[in-house]
DNA sequence: AATCCCTGTTCAAACGCTGAACGCGCACCG
DNA sequence: CGGTGCGCGTTCAGCGTTTGAACAGGGATT
């Protein structure tokens, strides 16, 4: 698929990091190669990510994953989003766990 | 699979509904039918949960789900080991979030 | 030229999950 | 007594997602 979180994840990371390898940008965000693959490949046709090609000062060729314009507005907007679906849930494990509570309080008197 | 949530899910429905049929209990939890069967299938496997042939009293022919004496002392254990997964989990939440919150706040000054 | 290493890309296989379909048994009715 | 309907548990082909081994390409090193 791609939710919230994987834009969210992916964008962040390039946002600090665009100088990484897919390998590993997967195995800083604990995805596997081909889930980043796509989903890299996602960000771009959005058009959100771009791709450059680039070799390091006297190293290999690779790429360079930077956020278009359009990328770094999207970045806001999914940040502020993620945002408020972590409060959401933050608020309900609050009460899952208070239920907990009660529920193990009971279980051995 | 049959996560500690599956169990504590099913337990706990069980526990105070033994009476219900599988496609009940998938509906109450959210989950498939080919799901709940698996899952339940899998308690019983354990010999925590027990099914029992009844008839209602001027009903169908139905089983009843019941929670052997294992299967009470496994309930607790799992309630215990699910609360504290989620007291991590809401401790990590809160901390993501805080972070959230410095990352939308310097995003737009 | 040959070898090595690190790229990005691909895709068959594995996995988890779904829900339509099936067989069974009981209750009701003609 | 047969027929029909209903709800039960069970099954499993099909689906969408995910995995990671395998591949092709290019620069560096020997």
């Amino acid at each position: 698929m791609l939710t919230d979180s994987d834009r969210y994840q992916l964008l962040k990371a390039l946002e600090h990091n665009p100088n990484l390898s897919q390998r590993q940008l997967a195995s800083e965000l604990g995805y596997s190669l081909g889930k980043l693959n796509y989903c890299l490949k996602a960000l771009m046709d959005k058009g959100w990510v771009k791709a450059e090609n680039f070799r390091t000062n006297q190293n290999k060729t690779a790429y360079l994953y930077q956020l278009t314009p359009a990328g770094i507005t999207e970045k806001a907007r999914v940040t502020r989003r993620f945002l408020q679906r972590k409060v959401e849930e933050h608020q309900q494990i609050e009460q899952e766990i208070e239920a907990l509570k009660q529920e193990v309080a009971q279980q051995t008197p």
